[in-house]
DNA sequence: GAAATTTACTTAACATATTAATTGTTGCGA
DNA sequence: TCGCAACAATTAATATGTTAAGTAAATTTC
């Protein structure tokens, strides 16, 4: 048997993973059309809003953004007074990321819409599915792939 | 009952698909790496080597890129030789794309390593599961969510 | 058959993704 | 306390994602 054949680029994880993110983001998109923020800044103030202020790092981490993605995404939110940035007392190093009151309200303003449109997808798929499909999605995400940890 | 939360951003469906995106690439972007394509460039190498010679409507669809992306990412590749270009002779406003024997080659030369990788996906999710993800994913593509199935 | 419309693609502008290099701090050991 | 590795964040450079405008060729409409 020829190991080396590629599966066909319709069966293809990778380009499922895509598609199916494109189906998702569309409505939060256009919901987010409105607010002026896009769709990683919303992911910013959603964990902030659930966790509180945080570290840069973490909030890198909770968000999965990268970092020079999130400086950059911070700079503009304060720009926007979404987010307040303070240096640590204890270690100048790090930088604290806070929810402003605007910042929460615009939470509070889409959180009716934005729970509508998860649920949705729960409908779509059924609750009992979607519950699979995150598990599933969940073992693609830790790197213990062939007992290798990571690099 | 509140229906207006929010589900935990651990357990919300568009940040899963990121980290689960994340999870998949990683391997494929380390093989990528050495061959000085990106992973949207090995993924129209792809598609033309299953497909032959595409206009580029065609070829956006299905690699998933935009028009815009693949306007950019074929300039690119037409400077290092891997795709040519051409109008179509009947309708001049169509541009035929080809791969290239270099383009090929790359193809070629990395064979058995993506298709390790693809398989070891399915081995860590076991092929049942892997078919029942692709499955799912599959129907949050489809963009039949607000109750319009579809033109 | 010329004007309006549609189609196929390109450009533009801005935001994010990704990797690498840089800056500023902290902590530690010689 | 000096020197330096490690750490946290920013900056830089290149590529892609996304929406909107623009261009040229084909099609439709009157």
């Amino acid at each position: 048997m020829n190991s080396k054949k590629l599966p066909s680029t319709s069966r293809s994880l990778p380009i499922a993973l895509i598609r199916a993110r494109e189906g998702v983001m569309k409505p939060i998109r256009n919901m987010l059309a409105e607010t002026g923020v896009t769709e990683q800044q919303w992911r910013v103030l959603r964990v902030l809003s659930e966790f509180g202020p945080l570290d840069a790092s973490t909030l890198a981490e909770r968000t999965s953004l990268l970092f020079p993605s999130l400086t950059r995404i911070i700079q503009s939110m304060r720009s926007k007074e979404l987010v307040t940035q303070i240096q640590d007392k204890n270690d100048r190093r790090r930088q604290v990321i806070s929810i402003t009151h605007a910042g929460q309200k615009l939470i509070d303003d889409n959180l009716e819409q934005a729970s509508h449109i998860a649920k949705r997808f729960q409908t779509v798929l059924g609750v009992q599915n979607y519950e699979t499909l995150l598990d599933l999605l969940a073992m693609l995400d830790t790197n213990n792939l062939d007992g290798k940890p990571k690099e």
